[in-house]
DNA sequence: CTACCGCTTTGACGCGGGTCAAGGCGGCGC
DNA sequence: GCGCCGCCTTGACCCGCGTCAAAGCGGTAG
């Protein structure tokens, strides 16, 4: 275990870890090594070696597979404080990719038996999260899709009524299975419902909570 | 430790479990409790406490959620060998049935550390399925989805030509994110293209396996 | 054998959201 | 301050799949 800051390996084009705060342990007493990653960087790539699983200090992850034409799927959206990486083999399935300036602590997952008890709660529930996740891509329509994706934004940031969006409009419909002009078009119609405030580009505010709340079904 | 045949609780409409077959238990040396459900009959409903989880012994189980309106999502369909049930906290989120007459052995989680050992590797193989079924609903146009299930259901069945689907359309449809409609209608081009033959209306032969390979993306 | 019933197939039509295209806008570098 | 460039918005059009409707078909009960 005196594995301090193994860089990532398999670089790839926009690949750019950088030095890292050399700050004490969050948390269960392990050694972490936080790295920093620059908007857009590559965290993982799908096939290279899974080393363990990420906790994001701060900032946002995006992660997400390709099909061969280019086509994208994110799977996932990962805030301060939440775990991604798991893999059922040693080999990554997906991408990861830091959304903006992001700081992420990795964990080797030596395949202790006390490690295990550790991970389960997590795996499952990521697990249920993509369950659920399922029922959203599969039989919701657009709207439906945003008014649950900033549902559960807002509820991920503390329940405020205000939301940071750290992700494109691109990034958001290839989450939700939507083209980016119909994600703008749903914002639009939210915005013009009085249901929402955009403040900023990058920044929601709700409005009519129970509203939005009744929209995602 | 001492439950032998727990039958299970909140008994609903079709929920009919009957005597099953008290026959030494399978691999582990646990002490399973083999249970008997006829075909549409309800293993657990959403809502209720979660009290281990579940393996398929012989037939078929569906997983799924519902909307207040009645759409229906399949989260995963079960076959033999396989585990199902998992949740987060101690209550199910979903519903599960036997699609048709199915034998399923049930393991009391007690939390311990050596029980989440062996749990682990089935939690993270089926989150990464959920997370590969993402990609498909949300990126995958009717042909690639079918295509991608039949693939699939090939292979769990271990890559055999002929495939024995337990599911009607309607379940098909439900896990794909397409109407009963769309799936006949992909079905009967597949066939007329000789991709695939229809022996039986719950069989498919697939002729041309590396075309389907191909449409699945 | 026959009749019924639920599942499946097939066709006609409409719509939600994808595609294509043309600006708007905001942030950053110079 | 100014201009550029990438992201976002908005509009027009189109198409894949959903909806609605009407037969087929197969399996089971009697």
């Amino acid at each position: 275990m005196a594995f301090t800051n193994n860089s990532p390996i398999m670089l790839r084009t926009n690949t750019v870890p950088a030095a890292s705060s050399a700050r004490p342990s969050t948390g269960p007493a392990r050694v972490p090594s936080p790295t920093f990653y620059p908007a857009g960087s590559e965290i993982y790539a799908q096939g290279e070696r899974c080393e363990g699983v990420y906790q994001v200090e701060f900032g946002a992850v995006r992660v997400y597979r390709l099909l061969a034409d280019g086509r994208r799927q994110i799977s996932g959206f990962h805030l301060p404080g939440e775990m991604f990486g798991f893999e059922a083999d040693d080999t990554h399935h997906f991408f990861a990719e830091a959304i903006c300036a992001t700081g992420v602590t990795t964990t080797r997952t030596a395949r202790t038996v006390e490690m295990s008890s550790h991970l389960l709660p997590m795996a499952l529930q990521g697990l249920v999260r993509a369950q659920e996740h399922l029922l959203v891509l599969g039989r919701q329509n657009a709207v439906e899709r945003i008014a649950a994706f900033l549902t559960d934004m807002a509820e991920r940031q503390g329940g405020l009524r205000q939301v940071e969006l750290p992700m494109t409009r691109s990034d958001i419909g290839d989450y939700l299975g939507l083209t980016i002009e119909t994600v703008s078009r749903v914002f639009s119609k939210l915005k013009q419902s009085g249901v929402i405030r955009l403040p900023g580009l990058r920044s929601v505010e709700i409005v009519k909570w129970q509203a939005l709340h009744d929209m995602a079904a």
